[in-house]
DNA sequence: CGTTCTTTCTACGCCGCGTAGAAGACAAAG
DNA sequence: CTTTGTCTTCTACGCGGCGTAGAAAGAACG
């Protein structure tokens, strides 16, 4: 798996937060706190793209979007652990042992209503 | 999330292996395929430790263990992934919505059994 | 006490990531 | 069409993590 730095987290926060592609401008901008240069901004978003969790748009001013939302990254990045492992009973099963009751029940909802398919 | 190495997650693997405490000397044994000398497994043993990963006992020849199990440590993986998420509920439907259907089973019977404590 | 095995100390190179300047490509304005 | 300002790509550097291990220090055993 390949896992993320800090600025490259922070921009894919920024894109998986926005409707529709961003430019690199923007990006900049909503990271003024971090005083990064629109040059930076650039590189981590090409590493991200051939990382494969971002794309652009061919328009001019280039429309950087994740390829997947956060939420389904960080369900793939769950499979991956959960696949890592040998035993994956023992993981789920520690991994049910551990969530709050909240959660519990909305896997139950979720687990029955999705188990036709 | 302090993530793993080659090594150290091949090091980590056989630990999580063994039944007890393991010897530097064995973890080089077992990994001689890749040739390593038995102090790169020591500063690599080092690494895990104050990673929090592993641990040792002051038997002569140490003894390394791993702090937490496979199941435990994938299982607490994947509570960081879900938690780093701001949406969790979304991050689960989308999990659930993945697993195949024997993994799918296994969740309803944790779930149902787990649930009264 | 010396030999041998174990453990720790120190170090090096590579690569990923944050960082950005310089140069090239392109669009808007005149 | 040329100028000018912006956007994009190319190239590069430093730091820290990880694989790698030699050298030195410490402990056991005869």
């Amino acid at each position: 798996m390949a896992s993320l730095g800090e600025l490259e987290r922070a921009l894919m926060e920024r894109l998986w937060a926005a409707d529709g592609p961003v430019a690199a401008t923007r990006l900049r901008d909503e990271l003024a706190d971090r005083g990064v240069a629109l040059t930076t901004v650039h590189t981590v978003l090409t590493r991200l793209e051939h990382k494969g969790f971002v794309q652009h748009d061919d328009s001019r001013p280039r429309g950087f979007s994740a390829r997947a939302s956060r939420a389904d990254h960080a369900a793939e990045l769950m499979h991956e652990v959960l696949g890592q492992a040998a035993d994956r009973h023992a993981v789920l099963a520690r991994f049910v042992g551990s969530v709050n009751d909240e959660e519990a029940r909305l896997l139950r909802e979720l687990l029955a209503g999705g188990s036709t398919g």
